[in-house]
DNA sequence: TGTTTAACATACCAACTGGTTGGTACCTAA
DNA sequence: TTAGGTACCAACCAGTTGGTATGTTAAACA
């Protein structure tokens, strides 16, 4: 398979180990899939034998799950934080809301190698190679997302009742969905800017849905 | 254990066979990935043995090329299929594009299992396991979507200019990228609705584009 | 009817798989 | 100084993998 060494000055730092072990199983899971992704291939990327790689996982499924798990609780820190951003850099709750799309737009933008893809989409389509552990928390993460996008989508229509009646689960949904649909196409076409298109995109017809006519 | 032969003479239908391979293969592959689906787990599905197997599909990969190749042929048909059923129904553009996304909408909704995912994705997310040929179909096909709803796009903003200044080809690639986020959001959620909701939502995101204001 | 050939089945293999073993070098605490 | 745990390594193991060599059988011809 993939046989690039990092190579890294060999220092005993079983912290920094373990997450090198972590970053190198990611990136081949994104091209290859958790299935495909044989130890051998980690270990030979991370520069470690398959013996350090069970001094840190008793199993594969427990890289798997301790990759899920990391993965989620970046993610949810990275939304927190753009949503804690754009609360600070707007008041109105749509604007609030257009912002929190264009801080993720603006980061999509910042990305200099082509995307990789999200971690729990390639799960997903090999959901039975993991456990119930696992899968959970790609559920969580889901309605963690579900649940944030709502509570701004009511405060919202609070202030500019949309033109049309919605479900707000659902407009919540899209967020997620446009997203990971996006990485797919991205992959797919091997066009970077597409997730910025998107952004922009889903910002217009925000903007269109609930203020539907442009005051002054 | 089976001494006598009691078993129906096998089918030699060769053409029955292929296509039950390619039923098997696809459905294992949904839920394990291409990586992690074996011959063997397919052939014991397909009720047949791996010299069978190996007579139809010169390698595995081969078999990867197929079903590409075949998912590509009934998707686009599928499409073509829904656009000019659409045509026919309405003869506004926006009401057939409208129309359109309506016809998918009723046909995930009579789907009673649970919908297993785009083949596609689960390949993308695999993509070093498959060869140029096999790709080039992925990519086709999410070229043929965006220019298919482009070119409708176009004519409906002809006749109603969108109430905010719009990219098309995103906006085409919309609903691609958002079916494929909500399957991966299905399979995720287990939840069946998900993707009629998100039809009907994007029905309404483009009627409140092209007709903000309600005509009576 | 006999012959050929496509459509399977059976038995097998070399390479690879996740995982284990026994060991070594290093750090820390007593 | 030393005892013991942590971090890591090289060699190995049993089971599985995609693939093959060689049969067998049914059907399509001649």
């Amino acid at each position: 398979m993939n046989a690039t060494k990092l190579d890294v000055p060999r220092s005993r730092d079983p912290e920094r180990t373990r997450e090198r072990i972590l970053d190198c199983a990611q990136a081949l899971i994104l091209d290859h899939g958790f299935g495909a992704t044989t130890v051998d291939a980690v270990t030979g990327r991370a520069g470690i034998t398959k013996g350090a790689f069970f001094h840190h996982f008793p199993s594969k499924s427990d890289l798997g799950r301790a990759l899920a798990h990391r993965y989620a609780e970046l993610d949810e820190e990275h939304l927190r934080e753009n949503m804690a951003r754009a609360a600070k850099l707007a008041t109105d709750p749509l604007q609030q809301l257009l912002v929190f799309v264009g801080l993720y737009e603006e980061q999509f933008a910042a990305l200099d190698q082509p995307f990789p893809g999200c971690l729990f989409a390639s799960f997903i389509y090999e959901n039975k190679l993991f456990d119930e552990d696992t899968l959970v928390v790609l559920r969580r993460n889901a309605l963690v997302w579900r649940a944030a996008l709502r509570a701004q989508l009511e405060a919202v229509a609070a202030v500019h009742p949309p033109g049309r009646p919605v479900d707000f689960d659902s407009l919540a949904d899209l967020f997620y969905a446009l997203t990971e649909g996006t990485f797919v196409m991205t992959k797919t076409l091997g066009d970077r800017s597409l997730l910025v298109r998107q952004c922009q995109l889903m910002r217009t017809l925000l903007e269109q849905l609930f203020t539907p006519a442009l005051a002054g």
